[in-house]
DNA sequence: CCGTACAATGTTTTT
DNA sequence: CATTGTACGG
């Protein structure tokens, strides 16, 4: 028996067999567009979604629909940008329906892709004990061949820079000469010597057993188009594919995507082209303007009803988007009617615009309005330097999110390094970084000691290990110490928490030494340890680590965190799909935000206003966006600062400016 | 060849 | 302002 399922506008059927009685009431809770895209199970779609117009719900509802019709919760994908929005969405599919749904493949296109490798590298001839290099690892490395081939006096690109030429090129497939040409021409002339330097750094990593980022997303392309027997049955097993955030998506993502499709054509990606904020990393919202050339029957569904946030708001996220080149136009509506007109304040300056905030929070409190609603949002980590040394005056606890990651904090590498050496003694660069720390030892002795190491000699390691091959040692016994706590660490049968502490134990005088702060550093050790007791197996904390960074980096008042009650400083970038009650902005300050960086290219200067787009739809109820008019620089010493291009293209009636007395 | 002291430099966003 | 390179003494 088949159930018709007929909508007014859109004819298509659903078929629902008789022993499946349909358990959700889909049509209650989603609009007609939503329930179009809920019930499609069939070819391609692509959802355009304006802010707040409920694509997550989309999302999740479709995921307990597919359960329910009863298929294998491991043949369904979700890909989302951050694991965190993975895990959201599966946990709220499975309070609708029941716990089959966090079976799903999901997570993010890094995270999914080193999965399959672990599974399927072997296809691929990649040694499955691979590690992952962070950026700033392949930057060091990079770094470290730049040095053996560039001569010290010639004008060649930093490190920073190589890896960045050389991520943005992969990811996005254009060739390194355009892209020399376009944003380097002063270094187009060394076109062939860059292409050498980036040969010799795949070299290094094959060699070196790690994968950086890129790899992970340009090996899985590879595996999946393999044409492998196992790959394909694999794929074979795939029903549904579904994207968020698609236009965050760069081109070797498209490729992945378009691979996991190869059997079941089944794919549904959600974006907005108006949220696209992440073209440093190669994303570009045309690929969602190019969805429909890679899926040719896609069918293009659009959300543009806003349920997040009042009219008011939207009016004024409208007037951004209005001002958009590049656009798949669209207006934002919500029957929702709003308290107030968003605000906009000018302060005389930074500091008075901490206390604004600060003072207008406690006012929210006062009001009832929960601290776990309230979020400061900033173009940049530092800006809210300011604003935290205020909260931290009037003890209102926050959370910071975005900028500096407690996993790049040098003391946490050095502890992470020895985790990584003894799972991968090959791994050149944390091994060195820890041999570097013993006194007497810096990079030859170090290099030295590494072409002499291997794991079986490690395996065996004892008295008689051959310290002596390696000149002019001064300090034997540390070095036997360190290879000591190295085999321990690989091969005895330990708790992770447990190693982690006999590194602490080792570490501590080289780290005291080390930093003058060490008292203010130590407190990260106990996260660390924290981090790791949610881990059995070494490999996966750090893999885990590398691909799913903690980022919220202080969270103060630390004897009332069981209360759980914070305001939340968030970079916009880490906003993203995130909403708040309360939303303040803060320092929109031209050359700030926009950022003077942007100013000289136009594109740029669209992203950041599609940036600006972002943080202002975040608000649910209220939206507080606050400049001053005066900025301290440490370099320029106090000069006058002047609105945002974005605040002045704002017709006045969409806002209240408040004057503080 | 190591370690340290000092100078220079350039500053967004993240997997 | 903090990281990164460079020069020099041991």
């Amino acid at each position: 028996m088949a159930k018709e399922y007929t909508l007014r506008k859109e004819n298509y059927k659903v078929e629902i067999t008789s022993n499946l009685k349909q358990r959700i009431d889909y049509e209650k809770v989603l609009n007609e567009s939503q329930l179009r895209a809920v019930f499609s199970t069939d070819g391609s779609y692509l959802l355009i979604a304006g802010a707040g117009s409920g694509k997550t719900r989309t999302l999740t509802y479709r995921t307990a629909r597919l359960i329910e019709l009863g298929y294998n919760p491991t043949s369904i994908v979700l890909l989302t940008f951050t694991r965190k929005a993975a895990k959201e969405m599966l946990d709220r599919a499975s309070a609708l329906l029941d716990e089959r749904c966090s079976k799903i493949l999901g997570g993010t296109f890094h995270s999914f892709s080193y999965l399959l490798l672990r599974q399927y590298g072997n296809i691929i001839n990649l040694d499955k004990n691979f590690t992952i290099l962070d950026q700033q690892d392949s930057i060091d490395i990079l770094g470290m061949i730049r040095n053996e081939i560039v001569s010290k006096n010639s004008r060649f690109p930093q490190k920073d820079t190589l890896q960045k030429i050389y991520s943005y090129t992969l990811n996005t497939g254009t060739s390194i000469e355009d892209y020399l040409l376009k944003e380097y021409p002063h270094f187009y002339h060394l076109t062939n010597e860059i292409e050498k330097l980036f040969i010799a750094y795949q070299n290094y990593k094959i060699e070196n057993n790690v994968l950086d980022y890129d790899d992970l997303l340009k090996y899985t392309v590879l595996l999946l188009n393999s044409n492998d027997k196992i790959a394909d049955n694999f794929l074979k097993s795939l029903s549904f594919i579904m994207i968020d955030e698609y236009q965050d998506t760069n081109h070797l993502q498209a490729l992945i995507t378009k691979a996991l499709a190869k059997f079941n054509n089944n794919v549904m990606a959600v974006g907005d082209d108006s949220q696209s904020i992440y073209s440093f990393r190669g994303a570009n919202f045309k690929n969602i303007m190019e969805f429909p050339q890679l899926f040719p029957k896609v069918q293009i569904i659009k959300l543009q009803e806003n349920y997040r946030s009042p009219q008011e708001i939207l009016d004024f996220s409208n007037e951004i988007i209005r001002n958009l080149k590049y656009k798949y136009p669209k207006v934002l509506h919500s029957n929702k009617k709003g308290k107030e007109k968003p605000a906009i304040i000018p302060t005389k300056n930074e500091q008075e615009q901490s206390e604004f905030i600060v003072n207008r929070i406690l006012d929210l409190l006062d009001e009832g309005v929960n601290l776990n609603e309230i979020a400061v949002l900033i173009r940049s980590a530092y800006f809210s330097y300011d604003l935290e040394l205020e909260l931290q005056k009037k003890k209102i606890p926050f959370q910071k999110i975005g900028g500096i990651k407690f996993v790049e904090a040098a003391h946490i590498k050095d502890v992470l390094a020895f985790l990584k050496t003894s799972v991968n003694i090959k791994d050149v660069l944390s091994f060195s970084r820890i041999l570097t720390l013993l006194n007497g030892i810096g990079h030859k002795k170090a290099n030295q000691i590494i072409s002499v190491l291997n794991f079986d000699l490690l395996k065996n390691f004892d008295k008689n290990f051959p310290i002596s091959k390696i000149n002019k040692l001064t300090n034997e016994e540390e070095l036997f110490q360190l290879l000591k706590l190295l085999k321990n660490l690989a091969f005895d049968e330990e708790s992770l928490a447990e190693k982690i502490q006999k590194v602490i134990i080792f570490y501590t005088p080289y780290f005291q030494s080390k930093f003058d702060d060490y008292n203010k550093r130590e407190k990260d050790f106990n996260s660390l340890l924290t981090i790791a007791s949610r881990y059995d197996d070494l490999q996966s904390f750090l893999s885990d680590l590398a691909l799913d960074p903690p980022n919220s980096s202080i969270i103060d008042f630390e004897d009332e965190q069981k209360e759980k009650n914070f305001l939340t400083i968030s970079t916009i970038h880490s906003a993203k799909g995130l909403e708040w009650e309360v939303v303040f902005i803060m320092n929109v300050v031209e050359g700030y935000f926009p950022s003077y960086y942007s100013l000289k290219n136009e594109e740029q200067l669209e992203e950041e206003r599609r940036l600006f787009y972002v943080a202002v739809t975040r608000a649910k109820e209220r939206l507080y966006i606050t400049y001053p008019m005066f900025i301290n620089s440490n370099e320029m010493g106090s000069s006058f600062a002047r609105p945002s291009t974005f605040l002045k293209e704002i017709n006045p009636k969409f806002y209240e400016e408040w004057i503080i007395k």
